[in-house]
DNA sequence: GGTTTGCCTTGACTTAAGTCAAAAAAACAG
DNA sequence: CTGTTTTTTTGACTTAAGTCAAGGCAAACC
């Protein structure tokens, strides 16, 4: 089903209704809703400068950037809600304007792996945009989220005429590869609290923060990403703060000894042993 | 290191010197070595026909294929031979024109995954041209093989003022990127008789046979593929055996029972409940 | 304020799969 | 063809992590 189509997806939100106001980012979806007259020019404007933040479109020049703002749609989703599903046809990606989505498959058990998370500015759903296939996995809005959709055909359309485009593209490709890359690794070559242990160091050097990181994702989601369930990542918590390595707070964890941390996350096994 | 610079690679390999003779792939490298004389033009010819058909390619027009064979360099590696290793500079990607190469990542354990095995006509490494980052896996020949180079900086010359490359070169990503998806999926998802069972399923396709397959890597190989140990694979073997779901001749694998095998695949879990 | 709901933790138990070691079989070389 | 080397198989044992079930905790909601 195109989401154009979809009827759990308002009118409002396909036509960018709640996207009024400030350029910001506001998580106050409740309020913004309340708005009741947009004008086209505002939306476009909206549009607009997200799809220059986007580093996929960075260092484009500007007559580029209308063209593409052109074929872009605003979508709105709640948390909770699907995005696509694996099998759906996928006659575009999308661009995360704000809010929180996940990519994941589920088994016939219904085990789920979660594969990334995206946050505002990252493309996700590029795939079947070249391959002409369907998604081959599931999108769900694990935040309230405004999502910017580009049209397979348009953009297609775009890329062939656009080298600097489709090398940006290829860029962006190839560092997702890389990321599944270390994914595979992790999964296969390293126990659960080497992944842990990774994670926390790969966060810390996100957020910037040398000694404390905060989780963006509840902890049960944290370990579907680290392809395990919440009781085995819970027990591992608690082995990793009686080892005095990190200390949790709910969301907040403070990295109390960086070296032994990077010991686990290396050597992956066994976290008695060191 | 550049490949170019590596002492292990002979310089009849690096001039493209062993490819004389027969345009089509041959696996008698004993043989070929014993030629004496090359003329340039034949290595050439011999270049531009694998670029021709190799897909990642397909479809360009004559000069331009003529552009790409221009940039492109033949070396040779024998069984067992390091192609690059993780953390070498991406300086190029490669074309398999004969042979078969493992991509592999190894922990500090020194338990080894494959990530990809790469046969005639397919890419690969190609995501240090796009990030310019060094290679994020190791790649070894696992039989005697003639590969085509690509310099980094030449290749993104030639994509840059050609939309119709940097299209098909999007679509061989997307693939991988799809592939990867499933990998992840099963390593996670599937305990390890799920995922032989799909290796199986997938194998009888690729070799239009529907019931039987022939294994072109050994069984060591096949369980570092599956993301486990040899021994666990051989008991895996002997068990899919006893339930006659397969037929296990050294590397021929007769399917007796392809409903059976695909239950255990689509549920992965547990050989012994079905 | 008390109840509901979702998320997290803990405990007891089970199991798939890894480790170590050694034998058997197959591939290779002289 | 025979001895050597590599690959594969088997067996006994260990262990990481999953399952099931119950309890705790906090934010949200009547």
């Amino acid at each position: 089903m195109h989401p154009l189509d979809r009827p759990d997806i308002s009118f409002e939100v396909l036509t960018g209704f709640p996207f009024t106001g400030t350029p910001e980012p506001s998580h106050n979806h409740q309020l913004i809703r309340k708005c009741s007259i947009v004008y086209k020019k505002d939306i476009m404007k909206n549009i607009f400068e997200i799809v220059s933040s986007v580093p996929l479109f960075d260092g484009l020049p500007d007559d580029q950037l209308h063209e593409i703002r052109k074929i872009a749609l605003s979508k709105h989703f709640k948390k909770g809600e699907t995005i696509f599903s694996e099998g759906d046809p996928g006659d575009g990606f999308y661009v995360v304007a704000e809010g929180l989505v996940k990519i994941y498959k589920v088994s016939s058990e219904g085990k789920e792996q979660i594969l990334h998370i995206f946050g505002v500015g990252e493309p996700f759903g590029e795939v079947p945009v070249f391959t002409g296939q369907p998604f081959p996995a599931n999108a769900e809005a694990i935040a309230g989220s405004r999502l910017l959709f580009f049209p397979r055909a348009a953009f297609v359309d775009l890329i062939t005429v656009n080298p600097s485009l489709s090398l940006s593209m290829l860029a962006v490709l190839s560092m997702r590869l890389r990321q599944f890359t270390v994914q595979i690794e992790n999964l296969s070559l390293k126990e659960v609290p080497g992944r842990l242990a990774s994670y926390l160091l790969y966060l810390s050097d996100e957020q910037g923060k040398d000694d404390s990181v905060r989780l963006d994702i509840s902890k049960s989601q944290l370990a579907s990403l680290l392809g395990t369930i919440p009781e085995t990542l819970s027990r591992i918590f608690s082995k990793m703060t009686d080892m005095k390595l990190i200390d949790v707070d709910g969301r907040d964890i403070k990295l109390l000894d960086r070296s032994g941390i990077m010991h686990v996350a290396e050597h992956g096994k066994n976290l008695a042993t060191s």
